[in-house]
DNA sequence: GTGAAAGCGCTAACAA
DNA sequence: TTGTTAGCGCTTTCAC
């Protein structure tokens, strides 16, 4: 736990390098119009003195701060059971490092936090925010759009009713679920279950619907509600094996719920995928390649939608600092699915 | 992306309040030594306008960010399959959240990423950093030690040779093995292997350590070396069985590297705990209670550890604004482990 | 192309 | 107890 010391100012490198304060701020922000003997000179000060911009002070005047909220609702740390998240954090970090900008993380823990979240991005300490917006009557969304901050959203949120101005990444939820019903369908399966996720998440009721899309006429008892963990899916698992007995498939919401759905069909004495097929939805490698039989999923991209989050962000915040604001507003973005196969069906 | 308004300053408060500046400044920071008439009025001025301080005119002045940046070493990705790392997170959260600090995560992709988070730590944006010093050969530590930003380390950095200014956070990893070996050894088992963690991480060396302390004389083709992961287990764990097919226990380094052991175990038809019992460590909730069977394993408290490098933190910032700096060194601190006994041994 | 000067919004002496 | 004043370190007109 060292002590800071004194950090060099512009004033010293100027000082330094025998030219003005302004030429020194020129230099360091990219030195356009000035001599390139100069620009050497104050280059070379700079390098001697170590000295790094105060972006405070820096802050203070451009009123921009190079820095994006990552916000997560996290009350049903089901994010930190699921790499999913991760994996989007991820991408949001390279993208964000990759211009320069930094990642302030806010986890929320519950209703109480809420306002603390508002106040902060009220604030006006970072230039936008990234919302992974998990729950259908989340007011997280209306207090950040009231706090006035350029946001984006991970995942279609529920309430956004078609609002263009509301920009969001997202999987096609829908085409990937019925792209897995269609493929199981084709494998001759005739009684094919679903187990959900969430319901008060947008990508699970986006994946029933996707199911029913290709089901319409299914037996009601053949969905099963669960919550996307493992435990949720074994419960469900059991209930449906209860209910339909001569079920011969299914469409689990994500690859843990498939996962704890596995493990029940082998207690229950079912070959998978031979009496029962399995496809799961993510593709989370440490997850799908390790159950038995290794799972056929929907693959999302996942890494690449947190990319893509902090690309329009940016895109944004740029075009709004350069006063295109209006012009061109950016548009939601939703990414393909596709179909991979493992043994499971 | 709606756009940023324009936002009211102390100015316009101290305006409307009817009172001068310095006044405001003092209840928004508090309040003391102001009459409350006047606490009052300008509360209700705040409140009428909607003031939110400008942060980074503040740390201009007073060279405090209320900001703690946590570094992830990731370039091995194991970071975002296991929970561990997600856990420590949300107890730094926590932590930082109750003293009003925020939480700017640097993920550090590789080397070259190493140069950024130096300039970033030295450019002052935050007041201390947590780093997840996750290899014995990290040139970061090094880098972040000479950036002078006071620093707790998750986990005993491997080159700090009992240097008694690097303050770290870790669980008691050596006597945690001990306990699991111990434990095997007195359930009358006596070919008792280890898979080892990444060994150029210091929590895997404690590990083995441990291991040792107990098996002192051991067959040293009882250990093999995996990387914490669940594929690093399996591989282990067939050389294991091929080099020792009389084994009849395994301490696996962590969770995940038990749960490959596992399903090596169970392939080759061994059935646990009757013909090898097995133990891990970590007991990751997700992991160890779904496994077959159950795990039995060494608990740590992740979350908590992340609070406490968070508190250790804090203090030391706190007291080093206070100028009581060298007065009392934090210290570094271990936490115990307890072992938690489910069905596999 | 370069420098001088005027703040950005806030806190912290110091006076009153 | 309250107000006045002087910066914190930087960017950005505006002259030169």
């Amino acid at each position: 736990m060292t002590d800071t010391a004194p950090r060099p100012t512009l004033e010293a490198v100027a000082a330094r390098a025998g030219v003005s304060r302004a030429t020194v701020s020129r230099v360091v922000n990219g030195g356009d119009g000035v001599r390139d003997v100069l620009v050497e000179r104050v280059r070379k000060a700079v390098e001697e003195l170590g000295y790094v911009p105060n972006q405070a002070a820096r802050s203070l005047v451009t009123r921009r701060h190079d820095a994006v909220a990552v916000v997560v609702a996290e009350p049903e740390s089901r994010v930190f059971a699921d790499p999913f998240f991760a994996l989007q954090l991820r991408g949001i970090s390279k993208e964000l490092t990759a211009h320069d900008n930094q990642l302030v993380l806010l986890l929320t823990e519950g209703r109480d936090d809420h306002a603390r979240v508002g106040r902060y991005l009220a604030g006006g300490h970072v230039d936008g925010a990234l919302v992974f917006s998990l729950h259908l009557d989340d007011p997280l969304p209306e207090l950040i759009q009231r706090a006035g901050v350029p946001t984006v959203f991970g995942g279609r949120p529920g309430w956004s009713g078609g609002r263009s101005d509301v920009v969001y990444v997202d999987s096609d939820n829908r085409g990937g679920a019925r792209d897995a019903v269609r493929h199981l369908a084709g494998l001759g399966r005739t009684r094919i279950a679903h187990i959900t996720g969430a319901l008060d998440q947008t990508s699970a009721v986006d994946r029933l619907d996707g199911y029913r899309d290709v089901m319409a006429d299914a037996d009601p008892r053949l969905i099963a509600e669960a919550d996307f963990t493992p435990a949720g899916g074994e419960r469900a698992m059991r209930e449906l094996l209860d209910r339909c007995p001569d079920l011969d498939a299914v469409f689990a919401a994500n690859d843990l719920t498939a996962s704890g759905a596995l493990r029940v069909l082998r207690e229950s004495g079912r070959r998978v995928p031979d009496d029962v097929a399995v496809i799961g939805f993510d593709d989370l490698q440490p997850v799908a390649e390790q159950t038995d039989p290794p799972l056929t999923t929907v693959r999302q991209d996942i890494e690449e939608m947190g990319r893509i989050m902090a690309r329009l962000l940016l895109h944004g915040l740029d075009r709004a600092h350069r006063h295109e604001a209006a012009a061109t507003p950016p548009s939601s973005v939703v990414l393909p699915t596709t179909l991979v196969r493992r043994r499971s069906a």
